[in-house]
DNA sequence: CCACAAAATGAAACCCGTTTCACAAAAGGG
DNA sequence: CCCTTTTGTGAAACGGGTTTCATTTTGTGG
């Protein structure tokens, strides 16, 4: 059956149109006696007013982008959920754009995602979307071709974008960032402070800006306390959990092992933690790991993950809030930055005395 | 600037919108000459067709809602997954209705999902949606004041309608669900195998059908196996780590405690295991554990969760192809089950021998 | 009771595409 | 060369709302 529309209620309730839409819109008086006849009418026939028509004169959707890099990474979720919360608060419907490609055995692709994007964002800019929120993924690219950077940048002269934690180099795009290097150093002081000396690092991918500035981070702290960085133990090429075990069995088989792991991520922490206990090596005293994100499975394991927390939740929010200030054209700081904080749980400890080697 | 429109081009190519529209749908044959102009132009200006006017017209939006009742939960991200692979190469996008409400603390509250729900459904509907996809949450209610189901009823009227793993009763709605009452006789039987007696379940919400389903299936494996079922040891009431922590480590304090524990979801066995380690508790030796969902942080603990696995991923691909089915207005069969299967990995092991009570 | 502001309402334009209908031009068949 | 298709194109209606502008009522102060 034909879905009612402002024309039959009107009729029906012998108005034009545009009283109709003024009494669904509150936008001016109407008498009361007319009102009553029209609202009866509307819940009569349970009548909903076509969102795509309004949006069409209205040239605001409510509609927001938001595309990530892989729905099963438990982070994104995380952020996700707190973008959720307010972005529903602030009247918002939002896409989930996943960047993500599979092959045949489901296996998770990462080397389609810039092409992805760049298909996402000219997708939500022809649904209209009010507002695009970008996390992770290709935007890092340290080294671009230039050719996603310009897409970004284009889109956002059509359309409000910000970009979380990944900073687009060579443009000065609105983003929400954690303090990666900040982050890493953090971590790889604290194995300091317990005393150690021989410190790995597994994960990410060499492309990515925030692989990279993890990596500085990780060599500040290390130059700061004049220890060397070892080449063979800085393993990257992953953010999953099979390439966290697979590293550090890789680690744990050198002649000379590192006696604590910074992991670029919570989930390659939990392939480290799986692969340390294959190889019978007793996490903490053994071996000493951090992970990154703070993703709620961190305090799952056990034993617990000593971890760098970027308060997920709260980027997502923020994200909302920020993203809406900005399709509201009111004037946002360009950069905002979270700081990283550590959270020391039971992955953690001093090394055991150094043996003779 | 204003967006450039087919007016815009049909201005410039001195044609009239009808050509432009032609070319750009390819719905009638263009001369070539004027083809070549008119896609100069749009190239030229980066003309982008606006979504929404053009799905007012032809009442079809490549939109479709997806109603889950909390993103964290591992278990949706991997149904998702599989569906937005499928649903994107059918080129759908999809809104993200996250049904969870929290509170100041973010703790996680479902109480507020049944209104969640009813809003996102007419939300969904006034953005037109070509159909809506609902998985979990109170769908499920064994004994719903009708509210709910009425309204679900009444939107799959409008809009195609899919139901994932909840099944409403007392109406016909497509689903696709599980057999879950298969499922955790799958997990109950092998605990039996294996020799245990003593058996206890966690987890679940007594007004949820999984969950009712679920027990069934426990109370069927104990009586075909002539054992009794324990009051004390069923204990429901969440889906939580959290939960699953504190409902094992009330099981390991009571007097007589039960060899192997069924847990209503991974999450719950997670939790379990925590709960077995703080309490110096050995799994599998001292107590099995079994899970469901088989979330991918199942085969990350340590030991490796055995569990009942759902193919979460396939449920996804097959709501996406069967809503794609139902919009396009083909046939499909009303109920498709997915087959549970047990995958046994390292939480299950034969009880102690009996120690004397 | 009048003047004037405020309230109440309708007609019509507009948003931006698609689609129907009509018609002219070109092509094919006999 | 005429008739019938097929190709190529434009004018106008349509989809379902919002909004502007004009006009009619109604209400209020003097």
């Amino acid at each position: 059956m034909r879905p009612v529309t402002v024309y039959d209620i009107a009729r029906e309730a012998n108005v034009s149109v545009a009283t109709v839409s003024r009494v669904l819109n509150n936008t001016a008086p109407v008498k009361k006696e007319t009102r009553d006849r029209i609202v009866a009418l509307i819940n009569k026939h349970q009548f909903q007013p076509n969102a795509l028509a309004r949006s069409l004169t209205r040239k605001e959707t409510g509609m927001i982008g938001f595309i990530l890099p892989d729905i099963t990474n438990p982070f994104f979720p995380e952020v996700l959920a707190g973008f959720d919360h307010e972005a529903r608060k602030l009247g918002y419907t939002y896409f989930l754009c996943d960047t993500i490609s599979t092959n045949e055995e489901n296996d998770r692709l990462y080397d389609r995602q810039y092409e992805r994007e760049s298909q996402y964002l000219s997708l939500l800019m022809e649904k209209q979307v009010d507002g695009i929120v970008m996390i992770g993924g290709r935007v890092d690219l340290a080294k671009p071709d230039g050719a996603l950077v310009q897409e970004v940048e284009e889109a956002s002269k059509r359309v409000p974008v910000l970009l979380l934690n990944g900073s687009l180099p060579r443009t000065n795009l609105n983003r929400i960032a954690a303090d990666q290097k900040f982050g890493a150093q953090l971590a790889v002081q604290h194995l300091i402070e317990l005393g150690h000396r021989d410190i790995g690092v597994i994960g990410g991918f060499n492309h990515m800006t925030n692989t990279l500035q993890r990596l500085q981070g990780f060599r500040a702290a290390m130059k700061e306390a004049s220890l060397d960085v070892r080449k063979e133990w800085v393993l990257t090429g992953g953010f999953s959990v099979e390439k966290g075990q697979e590293f550090t069995a890789k680690l744990l088989n050198m002649k000379r092992r590192p006696s604590a792991i910074f992991c670029m991520n919570d989930l390659m922490a939990i392939g480290a933690l799986k692969a340390a206990h294959r190889a019978g090596v007793n996490v903490p005293g053994e071996l000493s790991l951090v992970g990154y994100d703070d993703i709620p499975q961190a305090s799952h394991s056990i034993p617990e993950l000593t971890t760098i927390s970027l308060n997920s939740h709260e980027i997502g929010r923020q994200a909302a809030q920020t993203l809406d200030k900005m399709i509201a054209d009111r004037k946002v700081p360009q950069h905002q930055t979270v700081v990283p904080r550590l959270v020391a749980r039971e992955t953690t400890a001093p090394p055991r005395p150094a043996s003779p080697e």
